[in-house]
DNA sequence: CGGTGTTAGTTGCAAAATGCATCTAAGTTG
DNA sequence: CAACTTAGATGCATTTTGCAACTAACACCG
């Protein structure tokens, strides 16, 4: 027999990069609980609308920010009694990565970017939910390509290499950086597109192989409609 | 506002080593849907009981087994209007390891034990829901100690590897995964024990360090707890 | 026009980690 | 006590990693 309603709901944490501190996208909320307080951007999920709670994730972020297809993966179920002071509730988190020129040139209301280091006053248990996701993200980089999806379409080897030494926090040797990046097989140059502009030798310009651009990670549910 | 209620229930993904095959326990279950099918056990939530979905996980574990602390860990949300006949619906999986004697002994009625790879008949959607478990402890086996929570109490360093190889599939060189093991640090010869009977040299017994026999993986939400 | 500064990218080598074969150890069995 | 079996250690070849030095390609400046 099923229990009495639950509180559900879908929570985005929106990493991007700003200079050398990950910074997460909060916005205002427009109801209560904490009603005007940053928060991450969530909300119910619409059976009708939503294939799963992937794409209710994926929805949440393309009302807010217009943006179709960044990575985004489930970071974990959020639970508990305290989290919500309207009861019991759960919470699907996922989590996703962005190049910080796409929110930042956008004129989304009620934004707010915040660095994931020193966060304060955020309503519910969204800290922890943030410190999970950035958990998630600095362990996957360290043996992924997840980095990548911090950047724009198009890099330099150098700038990649500083993008994954600021979500790490430690320096790599740039060799092994170049070593690594090479077997992972993942990246491909961009025919004699070169970044130049300063006062030395232009960097090749590199880009996410098509078969890994498909940037919506896959989640068990589409695991699944994939393969069936 | 709220959306109506949709069906949120708790699964969990119990695995044990029976030789060298991973078997999944299931139960038949007791009501409809699907009533008499060997299924995972699950169900719904008690906000009143559960302090949190692990909660609920490890009491469904306990209700159907006995066993109050084995390794348990989330595995994901799995989600959609296609897994359950009723209507589009949530699953927050967990997935425990176990000594196969520990389940093996236990009288447990309906209990129906089968290998992981030739799954056939599940209901909903558990047979992805199992192959995700599957595939999240092969992983997590290649650099962690994990296997060992599918050995007993006490085990040998040549026990403790056939569990690895047969966990992962292929198998390991001796001295490095005594190497291996050696840098973990998680294990600690148990005094004077050794493992004899046959006709070779008798082995070391080992067990888990103190501080890792905490079977009950820290979840989000404990994590906080613990922070706090 | 050529020197200088700056960053990109490569090469060679030392050091560390890994894998393999062999050797020794400690028991049982006949 | 010789033969057999498995536990566990040791030595060495191979592979992987990290570092430093080197070459390359630009802009800038005299």
């Amino acid at each position: 027999m099923p229990q009495k309603a639950i509180i559900c709901t879908v929570d985005v944490v929106l990493l991007c990069l700003r200079g050398t501190v990950l910074n997460v996208a909060l916005w205002r909320r427009e109801r209560a609980p904490f009603e005007g307080s940053p928060a991450l951007p969530g909300g119910y999920i619409h059976p009708e609308e939503d294939v799963d709670t992937l794409d209710a994730a994926s929805r949440m972020l393309r009302e807010k920010t217009g943006i179709a297809s960044p990575y985004l993966e489930q970071l974990g179920t959020f639970s508990g009694a305290s989290r919500d002071p309207r009861g019991w509730s759960i919470s699907i988190a996922y989590y996703a990565l962005l190049p910080a020129e796409l929110i930042e040139q956008e004129p989304a209301p009620g934004l707010v970017l915040q660095a994931v280091e020193q966060l304060k006053g955020l309503p519910f248990d969204h800290k922890d939910i943030v410190q999970a996701a950035v958990q998630r993200v600095r362990n996957k980089s360290s043996y992924s390509s997840l980095p990548v999806y911090l950047c724009g379409e198009q890099f330099t080897l150098p700038r990649l290499q500083a993008v994954y030494e600021a979500v790490l926090g430690e320096p790599i040797n740039k060799v092994s950086f170049r070593r690594k990046m090479e077997e992972l097989d993942m990246l491909e140059a961009v025919e004699g597109a070169m970044e130049t502009g300063r006062a030395n030798r232009p960097a090749q310009l590199y880009r996410l192989k098509h078969e890994f651009q498909q940037c919506l990670s896959v989640s068990p549910r589409s695991l699944t409609a994939a393969a069936g």
